[in-house]
DNA sequence: GCCGTTTTCGGCCCGACTGTTTTCAGTCG
């Protein structure tokens, strides 16, 4: 799969001609970046397959860029990068990173202070060079320091949105090569944490040595940090670790519990161990010298007298006291909302405005995940670059709308079951402004099925005043949703101060329901959030936030935070069918 | 460099905010 890298040097391209000041071919490299990034679809098999033809259907990249793609999967380069790399020898990957620079900061640092890297930069903030230079200050240089923090601290973490496509590919290789006979991700990747440090593969096989020279032959990597008989750990050339560990079948079980973590959740469970007269390792639940449970991980939990808990809950959070049905969380474990359970996606953008597809084919994907309703949420007009909607725009919309909902009849809803009556609602993701009023009128609101508002400017307010502005629009009665209500964007943005308690206390009482954003960057709320929505009857939303077909993948990675969140099916408002949907947003409108 | 119910050339890229300024460039959504 090469779309990372073929996304990576088209991102790069656009940031050089920024920097060069080329009109308009930055954003189109922008938007053929993006594009490649989101392709499910393997760039390298598509030219394979339909050759420059078929690199011309991705959208957004024409005759230039898909000759530019041509030559880097045929020679490894591409002329044009490789000069611009030369021009400006500068990492890119990293000081892109940088809340804050852009394209001509970067430059200007770069020439006149030789800044190349994230250390270079720090030092030349920390010695005062950059409030020396014009149109820098001291306050830029402030932040600037800042920035670097913040990016530091989530250095050598991974997004597992970023991660999670390869290791299926990983996984499924392992599995049509035959010399496996169970081959697993654990570790954080299968508790699903939004970010990820390396990747744990664990295999069954007759065949450890022949595995690990399959394995060795398959991946990519530049470092080999060590090779025995039962593992392997390499550093692969997309930045990452791998380990992969042969376990003998019959302790599968007890590795998997072993290798899946967390760390945390392991030592109170081997201390529980020890308590009840066992002894808990990698290998087994002993008691003395007696294997008493290795095979599944079922069972060693069942042993320890617990239900069994799913990996998503085991970060010694109170998962095994409930499991043990200890006071006060007697009642056990919930029932996490499962996989799958989704009936509708109640962000989605389109080429109304930032998005990459139009409304039908968005409506022609989602239907083919299997869901029965959407709602499309344009932006609107304040966010003037995506080609906001205004009330005028809403309402060419709601009728491009009513006629797809109209015509689909004979053509793509033809089945005649329950599933197939597939409905688009109206919606819009409205701009919350700077004093908590929105940036589209009442009356246009009230003619929408769903209004999902969220903050997208003026982020650095202080927690009091960021509160207030988003418990006002709250407590709009047109407003349905809040959209990724602290607005994080990993690895660049942390979320913005806000009294997340306060927000919660006002969803409680305005009816508003509380989005999870899906998209593996904004994974908003986070999982601690929304544990305390659980906690407080605060019901909830899993959206894709998708700009394309692609994006509705990340329903699951949604789902996943939510079982992370201790979330059941009953807290999560799109687990509804539609009617029962459309009558609980009735509800809060009339409530207001 | 891309795109097309303004269609093969000529648009596309607006507006608020920040930090630097005193009229503006850069960044972000």
């Amino acid at each position: 799969m090469k779309n990372p890298e073929v996304a990576n040097i088209l991102a790069h391209m656009a940031l050089y001609l920024h920097m060069d000041d080329v009109p308009f071919k930055p954003q189109a490299y922008e938007r053929a970046a993006t594009a490649v990034e989101s392709l499910s679809q393997d760039v390298e098999e598509l030219y394979k397959t339909e050759g420059l033809k078929g690199l011309e259907k991705i959208p957004g990249v024409g005759k230039g860029i898909a000759e530019r793609i041509e030559e880097h999967l045929k020679t490894g380069k591409v002329q044009d990068y490789e000069a611009y790399r030369k021009k400006y020898p500068i990492d890119l990957d990293e000081l892109s990173l940088v809340e804050g620079l852009g394209p001509k900061s970067i430059k200007e640092l770069y020439e006149k202070l030789k800044v190349r890297d994230l250390k270079g930069l720090e030092q030349a903030a920390k010695g005062g060079q950059i409030r020396k230079l014009p149109h820098f200050g001291e306050k830029s240089e402030q932040n600037i320091l800042q920035a670097i923090e913040f990016v530091k601290r989530s250095q050598g973490r991974w997004l597992l949105g970023a991660i999670y496509p390869y290791v299926e590919e990983l996984i499924l290789t392992f599995q049509h090569s035959k010399l496996v006979k169970q081959a697993v991700a654990a570790g954080s990747i299968r508790r699903m944490k939004e970010t990820v440090g390396d990747v744990d593969m664990l295999v069954t096989t007759k065949t450890p040595e022949k595995v690990i020279e399959f394995f060795l032959s398959y991946v990519k990597y530049d470092k080999l940090w060590g090779r025995g008989p039962t593992k392997v750990s390499v550093h692969t050339l997309r930045g990452f670790n791998i380990d992969v560990r042969v376990l003998p079948e019959e302790v599968f079980g007890a590795g998997l519990q072993y290798f899946t973590g967390s760390k945390e959740h392991n030592v109170k469970l081997r201390t529980l161990a020890l308590q009840k007269g066992y002894k808990l390792s990698e290998y087994g639940l002993f008691k003395g010298e007696k294997r008493v449970a290795c095979e599944t991980e079922e069972e060693i939990y069942k042993v320890l007298g617990m239900q069994y808990i799913e990996p998503e809950l085991r970060e010694d959070t109170g998962e095994i006291e409930a499991a043990l049905r200890l006071a006060p969380l007697a009642q056990g474990l919930p029932a996490l909302i499962p996989y799958g359970s989704l009936q509708g996606d109640l962000q989605i953008q389109t080429n109304w405005t930032d998005g990459n597809n139009s409304i039908e084919e968005m409506a022609r994907e989602a239907k083919k995940q299997g869901l029965s309703y959407i709602a499309i949420t344009d932006h609107t007009k304040d966010l003037a670059m995506t080609g906001g909607s205004d009330e005028k725009k809403l309402l060419r919309q709601m009728k491009e709308i009513d006629r797809i909902n109209s015509t689909q009849s004979s053509d793509w809803v033809a089945r005649s079951d329950d599933r197939a009556k597939f409905r688009i609602l109206k919606g819009a993701e409205v701009n919350i402004r700077k004093d908590g009023t929105l940036d589209i009128e009442d009356e246009a609101l009230a003619k929408l099925d769903v209004v999902g508002a969220a903050v997208h400017s003026n982020f650095k307010m202080s927690k009091n005043d960021m509160t207030e502005r988003i418990m006002r629009a709250m407590r709009n009665p047109h407003v349905d949703i809040l959209f990724h209500p602290t607005g994080r964007s990993m690895p660049k943005r942390d979320s913005y101060d806000i009294d997340i308690d306060a927000i919660i206390q006002e969803a409680k009482q305005t009816g508003t329901v509380l989005e999870v954003n899906a998209q593996p960057r904004r994974l908003d709320l986070k999982d601690i959030h929304i544990k305390k929505a659980v906690e407080a009857g605060v019901k909830m939303v899993i959206n894709s936030d998708a700009h394309s077909t692609e994006h509705l993948r990340f329903l699951n990675f949604g789902i996943a935070q939510a079982r992370r969140g201790w979330a059941q099916k009953a807290d999560v408002v799109n687990t509804l069918p539609l009617d029962k949907f459309l009558q609980m947003l009735k509800d809060k409108r009339n409530h207001a």
